[in-house]
DNA sequence: CTTGGAAAGATTGTATACAATATACCAGAG
DNA sequence: CTCTGGTATATTGTATACAATCTTTCCAAG
């Protein structure tokens, strides 16, 4: 809920005063509070006894444990999919595939709705496999780990390249999933969440060296 | 911190009334409010708006999801533990084990004495596979769906023949990671909590029959 | 006897006030 | 000029008061 304010609008490693939060959303501090209590649990923000809440900041080591657990998690609930997974589940999941594959052909009024409409997307794929392997706290976990890095990776839906690959990954899950063999569906998905991760830290790697060298030599 | 206020005081699916928690407690509401919320985010209790907050109970299907997720996580947590366990902790992990072998041996002044001493032992050999992984957020999740069961599975360190298949457990993992071995160390991991699982269910499967039949023909 | 609805009671959600604690700043001594 | 100590300010932690919401009860009509 207040998830996505922290995400997209307080820096990282930036101070959360609650009476400044409190009138930025027109509440007063005791909702903020829980808010952030909540948030603290989730693990988005650090609360420091009596020193207050910072948003929390995720080095590189955090996105590599978390990609880690994400390829362990979504590959063991595509290799439940596997065998629980209904019709209008797969078809749910074929219609996400087919317009994440569409939309490489379409043009859209602005950047920003293009990669809002692929990461829509691509959320339905991935939450309906979760759905079907029918564990609640496996979603719940997975909700946990795959919100946090959505503030780094909108770059990942700007190259043609990656997202060819990304729906051929699709593809293999999709089949193997129709064909009911969880192996190859786990394998397919912890690939693909691999290559996401591999992808994300090129980029951010570079951007690091970008800003070390002075970032005055980009095209 | 008030997970243990809950998890053995108030029984599951009781309602908790905060003005009731509060003058328990000696504190008013603010704070009970804010721990309810921290322990709805960690699972051990539902809020619903307006209606307010009621220990959460576990039905036998939450603890199968539990139980894979923890076999799934600790499995991975021993494949990693296999690369990077320094010998400090190996030791940790050896004398531990060694402790729950003597116990079977010694003589405790109260059955609840034993009982706290064994699942203490056992955290320890588990807690330092988590840490040994170096995965701090897997250490978090693991927190999370171990301390749940706690409230069930005291039954569980009754019964010798379980204890001692559970040592023969702990030792097949601890050769494993002195090899370095990281598959065998899996494999025996998740056996080791897949039979805790079904050593649980039986017992509640039990328990639910005695109480289905009246309860009286007990010896 | 059952059912609908309104009022009373209980409980949660929010706001505000005050106490406890940490941080920043300034003065004075070394 | 630097370091130490104290005071002032800012911010968090808790308590209490009030508003919003839900639940229960009771009464009347069918």
């Amino acid at each position: 809920m207040r998830r996505l304010l922290i995400e997209g609008h307080y820096p990282p490693g930036s101070r959360l005063v609650e009476e400044r939060l409190a009138s930025d959303l027109g509440v007063s501090r005791t909702p903020v509070r829980q808010a952030l209590v909540r948030a603290a649990a989730e693990g988005l923000v650090q609360i420091f006894p009596n020193r207050g809440a910072v948003a929390r900041s995720f080095t590189i080591d955090d996105l590599l444990e978390m990609y880690d657990l994400r390829a362990l998690l979504e590959g063991h609930a595509a290799y439940l999919a596997a065998q629980r997974i209904s019709p209008q589940q797969l078809a749910r999941m074929e219609a996400a595939a087919a317009a994440l594959e569409d939309s490489l052909n379409q043009t859209f009024a602005r950047r920003e709705d293009e990669v809002h409409f692929l990461v829509e997307q691509n959320a339905v794929f991935h939450q309906t496999i979760a759905e079907a392997a029918g564990n609640q706290r496996l979603i719940a976990m997975l909700n946990q780990i795959v919100a946090v890095p959505l503030q780094f990776r909108s770059f990942y839906w700007y190259r043609t390249e990656e997202r060819q690959i990304s729906n051929f990954f699709h593809r293999s899950i999709l089949n193997a999933l129709v064909l009911g063999d969880g192996d190859r569906a786990r394998a397919m998905m912890r690939e693909h969440i691999l290559y996401g991760r591999d992808v994300l830290l090129q980029s951010r790697r570079a951007e690091s060296a970008a800003v070390a060298s002075g970032e005055e030599n980009e095209p």
